[in-house]
DNA sequence: TTCTGTGAATACCTTCACAGCG
DNA sequence: CGCTGTGAAGGTATTCACAGAA
């Protein structure tokens, strides 16, 4: 069979697991092992064995029984699943506070993912850079600079009212895949996808923590 | 019984969403509805009214059978459950590329999260302060500043090398909630919370769509 | 009647446990 | 033997569907 055969039904939580093994491979690479298991996978996160042979039996027969899996031939094989053989250009829209500072933020080129353009309305912004150079362009133009820049990704770095026009913006330009910072629940259009990162629901999930968990036993319920 | 009673029950996916209904009643109040019912709630982002009926009902009979919930009431209470009623100091430990982009983001602030402390162990940046003011310290001096300020939680923006050993000193000084933005798994201790944003992960997952999706159909496995 | 609150049913994710290959 | 790959079992989250209160 193909082992295309069954991507579809690999769900979210697998493929972020994917780059959780990704990223322990490499670290074993770089130590010298050339072999591995999904035990030993395993114990480096508090994760469950089966799991991994699981999710990564989605995409294929990649172990040896008996022995396991070769470090570097899996790294190669996992990097080709998650499409990171290649870089993705990915723009900001938005330049304000959390706009300038992701495009600042030099994490995403270090992963493959560098950042060639931010979009903003504001006349005083457009046609400056960002402090690492990062070019503003006025968002009207988004279209144009897409192609003509490659972009295949765009961080929503907009206030919540704007994100949903943004985001039918981004999506007419041809850029299928968003980053949305925005505390706003955007829905994907058929081929496209978007992925939240919401500081304020993991902020009010903590502050959740804190007043339900007192700091030492205590607090006996009814 | 005691609102209290299912608390120890309510799972990540409940709190998160609470945040998100939490946002939606703000709007339903600035509009002016007195009233709202799950269903209307439900069709505002992409749920099922009955799964919001559930998350509300861990927490106490809000909803008045036949009529729906009152919105200012409704509101009020999730604000108390989610413990957000009153400020919760944040430090930012890590005053690199990414630490400073985030003490620099005013959302923090705005959403009832003041920073009030940058630490990093470089000379060259202890003293100082970020763009907007927030004062750099000194790593080490981490317990005494976490006491005087009051400080409740942490953000970790450290290099995944340095993340575990933070995140013990963190919960050494007695903060109890760390927010980490270090693509390491970071086991919480009993009585304290982690909550991860992995910006890595998350491209990576949208890199994988964009392998796995062509524009426009087309790819016939097989 | 309308809409909540909730047991039952379903779908999904994870873990177990083992057959089968090296 | 050891470890992978995987069907079956177990958990957890979501959705259905309806009894019951206003």
């Amino acid at each position: 069979m193909p082992p295309s055969a069954k991507i579809d039904k690999v769900s979210e939580f697998t493929t972020h697991r994917l780059s959780v093994y990704l990223r322990c491979l490499a670290t074993l690479e770089a130590e010298g092992f050339e072999t591995t298991s999904s035990k030993e996978l395993a114990a480096r996160f508090n994760l469950n064995s089966a799991q991994i042979r699981k999710d990564l039996a989605y995409f294929g027969q990649f172990g040896v029984r008996g022995v396991g899996y070769p470090v570097a031939h899996l790294k190669q094989q996992i990097i080709g699943i998650l499409g990171l053989d290649s870089h993705h250009n990915v723009c900001i829209v938005g330049g304000g506070n959390l706009g300038m500072a992701l495009a600042e933020y030099d994490g995403f080129r270090e992963h493959g993912f560098p950042i060639v353009a931010v979009f903003d309305n504001s006349p005083a912004k457009i046609g400056t850079t960002s402090r690492n150079g990062v070019p503003i362009y006025d968002f009207r133009n988004l279209n144009a600079i897409t192609e003509s820049l490659k972009i295949e990704m765009a961080v929503v770095a907009v206030p919540a009212e704007a994100a949903r026009k943004v985001c039918e913006a981004i999506f007419d330009a041809g850029i299928r895949t968003i980053l949305n910072f925005a505390p706003v629940r955007l829905l994907a259009r058929p081929g496209t996808k978007v992925q939240s990162i919401d500081l304020s629901i993991s902020l009010e999930g903590l502050s959740f923590f804190l007043s339900n968990n007192a700091p030492e036993a205590g607090q006996e319920p009814g």
